[in-house]
DNA sequence: ATATATTTTTAGGGTAATCTAAATTTTTTA
DNA sequence: TAAAAAATTTAGATTACCCTAAAAATATAT
């Protein structure tokens, strides 16, 4: 039983969060240069990284092999991404922020330590569930559920789908759908496909129309009504 | 026009908080043994400091003669308290922390950037104007004005006074007057004062009497009715 | 099965913030 | 006002994180 309370730098946690988010739900290995893109660095800077994060018990690490989180690792890359998570809701619900202006702050809330703080926050929000771009929030144990939705490419027209979360994550695409009126929650109903791009035209909310890109539609996760 | 929005380090930070600190109103200059003694560190590495902020431009020293704040290094430290006593006017307010429980983690809420966060908390709370404490937080533009409050030990007997503030944080001085019922806002009257060792036997709210030692009072603000 | 290309690691350094020990400057005391 | 004491700075290291360039390992293509 290793305990996850030890000090971890803003940097070690940044590296377990993309690390865990690069390995995904079957927890492949992530590679050096992976990690040196998401973490824009170089693949040398990463390796001293990982032999650091390797002695702390946090990633199992082979030369030349590639990295998987540890339980322990896992822990603590969650309990970061609870706090990220939890800190975007207070900036859109509380403090009235739009959705495409809350990563980069959460990115340094994330690191404030104090579980207590972290408890009180979750509860001040009301406990909830999904974080601002529809991304699951792992409870106090350390539990995250990654509901299984479909991407808008995998429906059918004349489908009624209802808008769950973004994977891109960049500003300018949440801009691009604040413009669209494609808010979470809302109906997208896909009317037809351009077989040619794959683009499509589709009603939001059974009321305005418009046409998206397939770069759209592959960002966007939805559900079947 | 020196701009204030370049990027400085959370230590960078927390030594201009200091300076401002224990150079109080006057501006007096600050020794360097005294930051250290602050700063939990040594000597030499104050120096080191002390050089790098020079250079930056946010404070005026000259070797051995002690430092004072330029008026950027001035505008760097009062942002800084300003969100130091807006987190602390959150922690206490909305999440339901005690007075005695949110310093250390308004020390690092503290260096979290963005204007913007600032003036949303700010405007989420309200626009407080003292913090859980009792200390004024500075407005947006940086205007710290210092109320001039009276020490308790300077209230003479029979005297009635309203409890303003605290001079020492620390949590075991906050809890033994959360257990003394003494709050900002409390009335207090001096009813006796031992001539031999300056303690006082004090009424709170026209209510309850209890004995305070003269280290006690020396750490009351307070203001008459 | 080689040769080539790609990926990863190692070697050697740099900067920020800290330290101890020694040197220097200022202050205090006699 | 000179000696002693105290405060401060300098010298020389250490740790965390990052870099470039070169070497080594692995993957790919003929
Ligand atoms: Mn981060
Ligand atoms: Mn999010
Ligand atoms: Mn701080
Ligand atoms: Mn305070």
């Amino acid at each position: 039983m290793v305990s996850t309370d030890m000090q971890n730098s803003f940097t070690e946690e940044n590296y377990l969060k993309i690390i865990h988010s690069l390995s995904g739900r079957e927890g492949l290995e992530v590679s050096t240069n992976a990690l040196a893109e998401s973490t824009a660095t170089r693949a040398a800077s990463v390796t001293d990284m990982l032999r650091k994060l390797a002695e702390k018990g946090l990633i199992h690490y082979k030369k030349y092999q590639g990295v998987r989180l540890t339980d322990l690792g896992e822990k603590v890359a969650i309990k970061v991404i609870r706090k990220h998570r939890l800190w975007e809701v207070f900036l859109v619900e509380k403090l009235g922020f739009g959705w495409d202006e809350v990563h980069d702050i959460a990115e340094e809330l994330e690191h404030i330590p104090s579980e207590v703080l972290v408890e009180k926050l979750d509860a001040f929000l009301g406990h909830p569930r999904f974080d601002p771009h529809g991304d699951p929030i792992p409870d106090s144990k350390g539990n995250l559920t990654e509901p299984d939705y479909l991407i808008l490419t995998d429906v059918h027209i004349s489908e009624k789908v209802l808008m769950m979360g973004v994977l891109d994550h960049a500003p300018a695409f949440l801009q691009y759908l604040d413009r669209s009126n494609i808010t979470l929650g809302c109906i997208i109903e896909v009317k037809e496909i351009n077989d040619y791009d794959k683009s499509a035209f589709v009603q939001i909310n059974d009321a305005h129309t418009l046409f998206i890109s397939l770069e759209v539609s592959k960002n966007l996760l939805v559900q079947r009504l």
